[in-house]
DNA sequence: ATATACAGACTACTAAAGTAGACTGAGGAG
DNA sequence: CTCCTCAGTCTACTTTAGTAGTCTGTATAT
């Protein structure tokens, strides 16, 4: 079963899935946003709590690790997606598609760009 | 600035939200899902919590508190639905289009009828 | 007037999340 | 072969979230 991920943590899960693996701690603190203002050993333990709940795995090459995401990044963003449509807006379809559309969240081309993509993917599902 | 709710005190800001408000914290328990399994203290420092943080406001009377939502409905949902996008979908609509479509999201049905609803907003935005 | 029931306040404890310093062991330079 | 550098481990502290028991004041029934 998936669990959802803590967000600074969640932060590391994203370059890691990014990124083409394995990748080391160094190149994933190369990767961060330059004002992320983390500590070096902070990026460590996140890393280190990740591994512990199974969420990426770490193998000792020399002297660094080679980190791997063993959680899917689809499933994981699926199951995120629908918790947060269910929490927030009670899978209202109303409530959901009047967010998006609001001003704080996408532009008039943007909601034109998601409404060609459902469309697309739509399409594509179906054959 | 409107800062995100905690899961538990979501659960009644929700119930706030959706009834005419004014509303008594009895009100609200009569409300919450049979099922919820939360005791009548932690409901009311639940409360505490929200009034604290002037998510909602409670005035007396009698002996009950009443109590108002002062944080805005759609306000709040906006920036939510915005800060969700960021963090998992990393503001990439093509992401965020293939998770809604996603078996585990939505069937083609609610697709069908979310796009119905983006483009409806949509005019009804641009007039 | 008095007793009582009940809403809300206070206190409290645990777990999870955020953050980081101090320590250690081993790979690699010389 | 020895030492130093540095990745990773351990420990730890703080805050927030989840959850609830006990206490208290008062509105109201009698």
């Amino acid at each position: 079963m998936i669990t959802s991920i803590p967000d600074s943590e969640l932060v590391l899960m994203q370059i890691i899935w990014q990124s083409k693996e394995p990748i080391t701690s160094n190149e994933i603190i190369a990767l961060l946003p330059k004002d992320i203002g983390w500590q070096r050993t902070t990026i460590l333990t996140l890393l280190s709590r990740l591994v512990d709940k199974k969420a990426i795995s770490g193998v000792k090459k020399g002297k660094n690790y080679y980190y791997t995401a063993l959680i899917d990044e689809e499933d994981y963003k699926n199951n995120e997606t629908k918790a947060f449509v269910q929490k927030i807006h009670g899978n209202k379809l109303s409530s959901f598609a009047a967010a998006l559309c609001s001003d704080e969240v996408f532009s008039d081309e943007e909601i034109n760009q998601l409404k060609e993509l459902l469309v697309k993917n739509r399409r594509e599902a179906g054959k």
